[in-house]
RNA sequence: UGGGGUGUCGCCAAGUGGUAAGGCACGGGACUUUGACUCCCGCAUCCGCUGGUUCGAGUCCAGCCAUCCCAGCCA
């Protein structure tokens, strides 16, 4: 028992500048010295959740592990007319396929309106806010600029007098957009978001779950900080795009007499090549029917990847392998592949099926003749069984294991070739081909070795050609392939100069009908993915179910298969 | 322009003053009942640039260059 007495290697900490920001916060004379790490996962419900939230969302509960912290997860729904309760749904199904559990922490920010309105009364009452008047336009032009300090009439109002007003703007007194509520910060401020930043508007947007109760809401840069504090986050952990408004965020922990004072830090979101992530691209996409929906296979949402076959472990742990930074990144689509064939190669079941077939005849094959084999679903896991598959006298093979003439270094099936191997059935010899009018091969000719069933020669002798895969004439079911590629031809769809609509790849979608699968396959339950010999990945697609429905990935097709 | 960030191999990314980890991609080889997988080997004399401090700098200092974000009553 050489692996009992063998000590285990310990897992290499992962650590990235985040962690180290705590290991400060939670030491001796830290900011939060002693306390428990608490952080949160705070989507706002206007849209699926995309792979750049998976790497949030890693972060997010990760890091609150880690720390044997809790992480809560929280509907950030503070602005109604943006958000629906479709995506809430969607949202929790998404977080709890990648195997991310916040128990019973789930939370909306809606829940707080009320204790956000105290807060703003307790600013007013402090003379840090005031009731503006001016229009968004009157606003833009009195923001000044890097020499002049920003303007606003109404900035030295009487606390009480905004109180009253703040109160109407509640009651419903006044019209959308006549006035809002603004912080008393910096007018001179070179951070513009400090510039007696607006706190509350008033929009008469019906709120998904508040309904009608309320016409004046929050705006996030207000609203978050004190989320954070309500749930008793520590850590606040937010992509880059933020870092300007963290003076903000803590203006506000300071000045609203909160329970608890978390910290933001914010990390680089992810980037991926061939793809957009942003929700508002997303969604054009979507209602601009150049996709079939928020989970269409070519999407980077979760539900995308799902039905094209991603696993949530692949997924997460490519996710995890990226990285924590703060320098912005586009990883390469191909890593994301690779952590799906690596996945896959360890747990997908094998199994055979002709993309693009081609009649294969075993001309010394007894007609009428069926025998069956076992093979394996996956060699590298035998507790995952067998499976039989038959075998008789006319086969099909994939069009492009025959060439009448071979090319250098083919070794595959062509007259007067190498033998090759039928897998896990015979040693065949290619020994010609059958053509149309047109030229175009029709069937391919091979006799077969009988003392090589199960591809093992009698003999032992070695096998020169390649072993290719095929399915039974007779047994197998016709089944229609969707074949997906990248969605964009251009590797940075997302680049600010570009229309990302007009880098769209119109070959991102090949159905191909007329492919030859094992029955078994053709019968199994969706969703699940398997290895297809020599050419790729696939899975049964999780929406369409019916039998023989194939997504296949052509861009997670295994590496390098010989290129004619 | 003002404010806030970031610049280490084609792509991510370690590195926290002592002489450039790792992964992906790529190239070569071995093995192989998937031309896959696996396994070996190779792949930054150099860390945006230029100076400076130091016995010694990717790591400290100064200047410069590049690039991203913000300047919504979005989040």
């Amino acid at each position: 028992m050489a692996e009992e007495i063998m000590t285990p290697i310990p897992e290499e900490e992962s650590r990235n500048f985040i962690h180290q920001f705590i290991d400060e916060d939670i030491a001796e004379g830290g900011r939060f010295q002693g306390m428990a790490v608490h952080t949160r996962f705070p989507p706002e419900p206007n849209g699926y959740l995309h792979i750049g939230h998976c790497k949030a969302l890693c972060i997010d509960f990760g890091t609150a592990e880690k720390y044997g912290g809790l992480c809560n997860l929280r509907m950030d729904d503070t602005n109604p007319s943006k958000e629906d309760v479709e995506y809430v749904q969607a949202i929790q199904e998404d977080i709890h396929w990648l195997g991310f559990d916040w128990g019973d922490r789930f939370f909306y920010a809606s829940d707080y309106f009320e204790r956000m309105y105290q807060c703003a009364v307790t600013l007013i009452r402090k003379g840090l806010a005031y009731v503006c008047e001016l229009t968004p336009e009157q606003m833009r032009e009195m923001r000044g600029d890097v020499n002049a300090p920003a303007q606003c009439p109404y900035r030295n109002r009487p606390a009480e007098e905004s109180l009253d007003l703040f109160a109407r703007m509640r009651a419903g007194e006044f019209p959308d957009g006549s006035m809002t509520l603004r912080a008393k910060i910096d007018p001179s401020s070179g951070n513009f978001n400090m510039r007696d930043p607006v706190i509350y508007r008033i929009s008469r947007a019906h709120h998904h779950r508040q309904g009608d109760k309320w016409c004046i809401y929050p705006m996030y840069d207000f609203a978050h900080p004190i989320e954070d504090a309500l749930e008793g986050i520590t850590h606040s952990l937010c992509s880059l795009e933020f870092e300007a408004h963290r003076p903000l965020y803590d203006w506000v922990v300071e000045h609203c007499d909160l329970p608890a004072r978390p910290r933001q830090i914010e990390f680089a979101r992810l980037g991926i090549n061939y793809t957009v992530m942003s929700k508002r691209k997303l969604r054009t996409l979507v209602e601009e029917g150049r996709v079939s929906g928020w989970d269409d296979p070519r999407m980077p949402t979760l539900c995308g990847l799902r039905r094209r076959g991603y696993t949530p472990a692949s997924v997460r742990n490519f996710c995890e392998r990226i990285g924590v930074a703060k320098a912005s990144s586009t990883v390469e689509f191909a890593f994301l592949e690779h952590c799906l064939r690596e996945d896959l190669n360890e747990t997908a079941r094998r199994v055979m099926a002709v993309i693009r077939p081609v009649k294969l005849t075993i001309t010394n094959y007894p007609e009428g003749q069926s025998e069956t084999f076992q093979v394996e679903n996956n060699p590298n896991r035998p507790e995952d069984g067998v499976r039989a598959i038959t075998f008789s006298r006319e086969l099909y093979v994939e069009a492009e294991d025959f060439l009448e003439t071979p090319v250098p270094k083919y070794k595959r099936l062509y007259p007067g070739g190498p033998e090759c191997r039928l897998k896990g059935a015979y040693l065949i010899t290619c020994t010609g081909c059958k053509k149309d009018a047109a030229g175009n091969v029709t069937e391919i000719l091979a006799t077969y070795d009988p003392e090589s069933r199960g591809g093992n020669p009698a003999d032992g002798r070695k096998v020169k050609g390649a072993t290719i895969h095929w399915v039974d004439a007779a047994t197998a079911v016709d089944a229609e392939c969707r074949l997906y590629d990248n969605l964009f031809t251009d590797p940075a769809p997302d680049a600010a100069d570009k229309d990302f609509l007009e880098c769209l790849n119109p070959a991102s979608l090949e159905t191909v009908a007329g492919c030859k699968v094992e029955a078994g396959l053709a019968q199994a339950e969706a969703p699940a993915s398997f290895q297809f010999m020599r050419v790729g990945y696939f899975c049964l697609d999780s929406r369409d179910s019916r039998p023989g429905h194939l997504v296949f990935n052509r861009s997670v097709g295994l590496k390098d298969s010989f290129k004619l």
